[in-house]
DNA sequence: ATGGCGTACACCGTACGA
């Protein structure tokens, strides 16, 4: 089983890179963001024919996220429990497959926060911790739960092209590691780091400045697996190839496989 | 160099991203 995500910074805009990805890395679970789509203009039918069934959670413009899947969802959840946020950031749904075991997925599209000391800092935060009582319960219920999405936050330095310049900044400030270590505390480990310690692994580049061309990276986009999936977790990667495609995403998929 | 590039909505510029 694959479970990838990837912020397409549109689906309107993306859907051909999408369905291109899909065929290649055939993920059995895809979270994606930014889709900036109104639920009623969420393309259902064409991911349907790819063989991927959608829920979905949209606005117009801004934010926006959705899980597709081979298999149907269960107990979708959208939004933050207990957090009153117009802003759609955030969805979940259960998995039950064929032997019957369950395993439960959390997308995330965390807030940006702009610059350190920003009104949208101190939302991001907020956010933050109003997510990590919402894992600490899903974890309870579900001990086979991944947490996917665009973090917005470069664990450490190894996932940062210049951590000197970086230093301090907005992706990179400890109270945004901070918050995101109090996360994998509740019982979390960042799939790519099970796999890999060397750091210069990205997963955005800035469009500005030929970003992608120079490696002007950071490593943004987790996948997040449960204690009870760690020893399961047989690779895990990041797809650079769609950042070279025309027109692309300043994020590219990133994806764990598990075994039975 | 508070720029640069890309998307959306709408207006011929502004907001936002990371």
């Amino acid at each position: 089983m694959q479970i990838a995500s990837w912020n397409v910074n549109s689906l309107n805009v993306r859907l051909p890179h999408l369905s291109e990805w899909l065929g290649q890395r055939q993920p059995d679970i895809v979270g994606i963001q930014e889709t900036k789509l109104e639920d009623d203009r969420f393309p259902e039918d064409a991911l349907l024919e790819l063989g991927y069934r959608s829920v979905f959670s949209g606005q117009k413009t801004y934010n926006g996220v959705a899980l597709l899947s081979r298999l149907s969802a269960q107990d979708v959840q959208t939004g933050v429990p207990g957090l009153d946020d117009p802003q759609r950031r955030a969805i979940a749904a259960s998995y039950v497959d064929a032997s019957g075991t369950s395993t439960r997925v959390i997308n995330l599209y965390v807030v940006n926060g702009k610059a350190v000391g920003d009104e949208k800092y101190d939302y991001k935060l907020r956010w933050l911790e109003a997510v990590q009582a919402w894992i600490a319960d899903e974890l309870s219920r579900h001990p086979r739960l991944v947490v996917i999405g665009d973090f917005n936050i470069a664990p450490d330095d190894r996932d940062v092209h210049d951590p000197a310049a970086w230093a301090g900044e907005i992706l990179c400030s400890e109270p945004e590691r901070d918050a995101l270590r109090s996360i994998l505390d509740l019982g979390l480990h960042d799939s790519f780091r099970l796999h890999c310690a060397e750091g210069g692994h990205f997963s955005w580049w800035d469009y500005r400045a030929a970003g992608f061309r120079r490696n002007l990276g950071l490593r943004i986009d987790l996948v997040l697996v449960s204690d009870a999936l760690r020893g399961a977790c047989r690779a895990a990667g990041i797809d650079r190839e769609p950042r070279t495609w025309e027109r692309p995403s300043d994020h590219t998929p990133v994806w764990a496989e598990f075994g039975s």
